[in-house]
DNA sequence: CAGTGAGCGAGCTTCCGCTTGACTT
């Protein structure tokens, strides 16, 4: 029988792991970094080849007083940190700090199942200090960058501001994009719309008038110029061609038919929870977090800090045969998805965050968890079974029609409209994306059987006049979505980045919207003149 | 001599990423 001590990062995973580890394996977690630079100070030797000057923090050293007692009466010690940069350098100061006298194995694993620990158990290796000197060195660069640079603001905009690898572009980002919006001049143009007089009702929007495309909200750039070969309708042509064409009718010049497919989404990983979680339920990124942490600790999902998408081979197992009972056959896509993480720089510690096995509907765990997180729970229950689904298929009828208003001179008028008739729901079945905006010419709208040189009486024509509108602010999902495409932060610290800019007083909070104070405009202009490279 | 004020020095602010849990609103 061993006797060996094994260490973990989080509580509640060595409450797990000690399940499947049993008698002999006593399971503890150092409950993340146990040491880190000193907050007083630089603590970076600059004239000594910038040796870090770690300390144990607090807490730090009191789980190390705790491991040490735990310590003597083992015989054998495993670091199970994180398979990651931060996960390596737990590790190494672990070791620094603990001096085990015993033998030392580090042991890593991505997934929390009895197979995949015992495997774990059975191919230890060293500690990669490659990886942990890239952590201190992270950590180096962090330190000088803000403690360097963050005086500076003291002295030349206001006490107590902050700047740093990650809040500096954020604030960035959001100061350049109301710039944009400052700099947006609008532009005006108007359409046309006809609404038939069929059954099923349809309407179709104005595209072209005497073979001239005219001029839409996103063929005007940001200074309202509007792009060459386009014509704008302005509102005396607009009434001039409504009256022109009054209860005339539409002929049918082109009938065509695309097939529609749509693949569905990759699991959550921790910055689309946090994006979803947004859009879906309106609740911001910390909101989310807590919910999270609430279902992981009670054993209902997997670990809510990841960049990575994949599924253990025994959860994508249970999720397809979840699906075939559910939905029936005809749903699972034929052969399993692998998704891969577009993250720059993604560690892929930990694996997607799904519902644990066994697999349980949102109704069974619906007594063992408040409301909040139940409706968290649902959106990943229901994403993560998307995720295997089959495609949703269907048909986009794209229908183009014509008639001459009487102006003078007449002018040939060509409008359009389409419709998608969704055949097969697919994943659609199991979860409904919120749909972007850039997608929204996929709207599902019924349309009347028509072929081409048919008439189409039409029940009135109506002008509209438009302005164009500026880029939108950032709001707390779009800020999320954008950092993570950036490479910016981690999931540890997407949802504090916005409470750090937000107390600092670079930003507020109108409704969703992020909106720039002055400081920060102020902040960016200076740190953009004498530190370029540190708000890239 | 008491009260005032100029001048000086010391101490404070700050980073990012890994984890909870103890706070308040």
């Amino acid at each position: 029988m061993p006797n060996a001590l094994v260490i973990v990062e989080s509580p509640a995973k060595a409450k797990t792991i000690s399940k499947f580890l049993g008698d002999g394996f006593d399971v503890r977690a150092s409950v993340g970094h146990i040491a880190d630079l000193p907050s007083k100070g630089l603590s970076v030797d600059v004239e000594n080849s910038f040796k870090p000057n770690y300390e144990l923090t607090e807490r730090g050293e009191k789980i190390i007083k705790e491991l040490k007692a735990l310590l003597k009466s083992a015989d054998e010690l495993y670091l199970a940190t994180d398979e990651d940069r931060e996960g390596e350098a737990i590790a190494a100061h672990l070791m620094e700090y603990l001096k085990p006298k015993v033998p030392v194995k580090r042991m890593v694993f991505h997934e929390i199942t009895k197979t995949a620990i015992s495997e774990a158990l059975e191919h230890t290796r060293d500690i990669d200090y490659k990886l942990v000197d890239a952590a201190e060195a992270r950590r180096i660069l962090d330190r000088l960058y803000g403690y360097e640079v963050s005086p500076i603001l003291w002295r030349k905009v206001n006490r107590g501001l902050s700047a740093g690898r990650v809040q500096s572009p954020s604030i960035r980002l959001v100061v350049e994009r109301e710039e944009e919006r400052m700099a947006h001049v609008a532009a005006g143009y108007w359409d046309l719309e006809a609404t038939s007089a069929t059954t099923p009702i349809f309407t179709a929007s104005l595209q072209s008038v005497d073979g001239s495309r005219i001029a839409m909200g996103k063929d005007f750039d940001s200074l309202g110029i509007v792009k060459e070969g386009v014509v704008v309708v302005t509102e005396s042509r607009a009434t001039d061609l409504v009256s022109g064409l009054a209860a005339k009718d539409l002929t049918v010049r082109s009938v065509e038919d695309r097939p529609y497919r749509k693949s569905p989404r990759a699991p959550f990983m921790t910055s689309t929870l946090q994006q979803e979680g947004g859009n879906k339920l309106r609740i911001t990124a910390s909101e989310v977090m807590r919910l999270a942490q609430g279902l992981y600790e009670g054993g209902f999902i997997t670990y809510m800090r990841t960049d990575n998408v994949i599924l253990a081979d025994d959860a994508l197992t249970a999720v397809r045969s979840e699906i075939t009972g559910a939905f029936g056959q005809e749903f699972l896509s034929s052969e399993p998805r692998i998704y891969k993480s577009k993250v720059k720089n993604a560690q892929e510690a930990h694996e997607a965050i799904r519902p644990t096995l066994p697999l349980r509907s949102p109704e069974v765990i619906a007594s063992d968890v408040n409301a909040r997180e139940l409706s968290l729970y649902k959106i990943i229950w229901q994403r993560t079974l998307a995720s295997q689904m089959a495609d949703a298929t269907g048909v986009t009828v794209t229908i183009k029609l014509g008639a001459t208003a009487s102006c003078e001179p007449p002018a040939d008028c060509e409008f359009s409209t389409s419709g998608t008739t969704i055949n097969f729901a697919g994943y659609r079945q199991a979860y409904q994306e919120v749909e972007d905006e850039s997608e929204s010419d996929e709207k599902e709208a019924l349309l009347p059987a028509m072929k081409v040189g048919d008439n189409i009486q039409v029940d009135k024509y109506s002008a509209d006049g438009h302005m164009t509108s500026p880029p939108a602010r950032y709001t707390e999902p779009t800020l999320v979505k954008k950092l993570e495409e950036l490479g910016i932060g981690r999931p540890s610290t997407y949802a504090a980045i916005l409470g750090t800019i937000l107390n600092r007083g670079y930003v507020w909070k109108k409704g969703q919207a992020i909106v720039p104070s002055w400081t920060a405009f102020a902040v960016v202009r200076l740190m953009k003149n004498h530190f370029t490279e540190l708000v890239d």
